[in-house]
DNA sequence: CCGTAGCTGACAGCAACCTGAAAGCCTCCG
DNA sequence: CGGAGGCTTTCAGGTTGCTGTCAGCTACGG
């Protein structure tokens, strides 16, 4: 998933970005809200985390300006222990969750993954495809009773497909939910891990729609 | 709203119970899991607020069973606030929410709300011509249960005359929209995709106009 | 019954896709 | 600090199956 990051705390922004790349997601990291207007108008985001103190302004407004697009990302606040007026308003101007400064990293991974099911509008927190059992909220796979290791990549990947599970991704979402914004990369990258993926879960749960993109087997 | 409260806490219940009763839900408070399998079996709830700790279980096995069903409600989870493991495991079992306790009824009013509109928006436009139902959204086709693989062209075609279904589209309507401009095609490209097409969805689905050009059937 | 419009099977060409291999990176460990 | 191991990215050659075309056929209208 690709998540824009809007922190002016270098320590926390930093810990944040890195942690959320190794669960897969690429992460826009903006420092003021101008910044992040500038990311929003050209990327489209699954999440976003949204601090409110910033030097040019209050995250509130950013939220009302983004609750006005159609195609408005999730938002979690990240907010001081002690200001619990702002963590109200924020979630009654839209804002979908919230987390308490100093977070656990470990519900961070929780919060950004309940948002990701959320919005994916999966009915089931596990999927059976035949003799498959993926667990996105464990990040687990078992196949045939055996477990599957997943690399970062391979796992956004098959994050991106689950969203609509019998619908086409197409090779540019999947790439744009894998590399953060300004990283080229010109190259096959996604046929390659949809290879390694199909190797690791079996070829035939991942279905080519040429010239479209991706589709997950619903079965 | 309708509310399944399930709370073995006599204090937190009936505060809960009011003050969403004072925005206008209507509130079923269970003190056991039991009693909320009771209540889960002969109404359907819009939200399910949900304590982890009770009489005779573990409030995760409530969320783990109702997650399966088709029809299940968001679910807060009221947990303590020194049981972050308990919140995340929650959250990953499929709760959308938590709340800590002793937590603010403002703030509770908030999450309602917020959980409300969220799942109030979703829609998703369908055709159904008989038995033949159409996802564009999701470029997906069933014909009697089964799934239909259309490639790009085709896709294209149909895309087309859904675009007025009932209405006459023009051979040449269709080739400006399969062709980019200036690439001449000096062909009968157009019958070729219409012929593929009826082959995989039903020679009956599209109709022939005589010198005009063809139609989507409108039942 | 004839002429025209539309239908469809076959096929060559080619863009899209797959995949093995190898080089670059990063992290961990001694 | 250096090396090992695993992950990522790139590249190139092989393969697949979509596409557009044509030719022969059918259906329709007059």
């Amino acid at each position: 998933m690709r998540i824009l990051l809007i922190e002016d705390d270098k320590a926390i922004g930093s810990a944040v970005r890195e942690h959320a790349a190794a669960d897969g997601h690429a992460v826009d990291w903006a420092r003021t809200l101008s910044a992040a207007r500038d990311y929003a108008a050209v990327a489209s985001y699954g999440l976003v985390l949204l601090d409110l103190h910033l030097p040019d302004g209050n995250g509130i407004d950013y939220l009302r300006e983004t609750r006005k697009r159609l195609d408005m990302a999730p938002v979690i606040i990240l907010t001081a222990r002690d200001q619990i007026s702002d963590r109200i308003e924020g979630l009654n101007a839209g804002a979908d969750d919230y987390l308490v400064k100093p977070f656990d990293l470990g519900e961070l991974s929780a919060r950004i993954h309940a948002v990701a099911r959320r919005y994916g509008l999966r009915p089931e927190p596990t999927f059976s495809l035949g003799t498959l059992i993926i667990v996105p909220a464990e990040r687990r796979i078992d196949r045939n009773g055996q477990a599957v290791d997943l690399t970062a990549r391979e796992w956004a990947v098959l994050d991106c497909l689950m969203q609509r599970p019998g619908a086409i991704v197409s090779k540019t979402q999947i790439e744009d939910a894998l590399y953060s914004f300004g990283s080229e990369v010109a190259s096959n990258a996604v046929e390659v891990y949809v290879s390694r993926l199909r190797r690791k879960i079996g070829a035939d749960r991942i279905a080519t729609v040429r010239g479209v993109g991706y589709r997950l087997a619903d079965t």
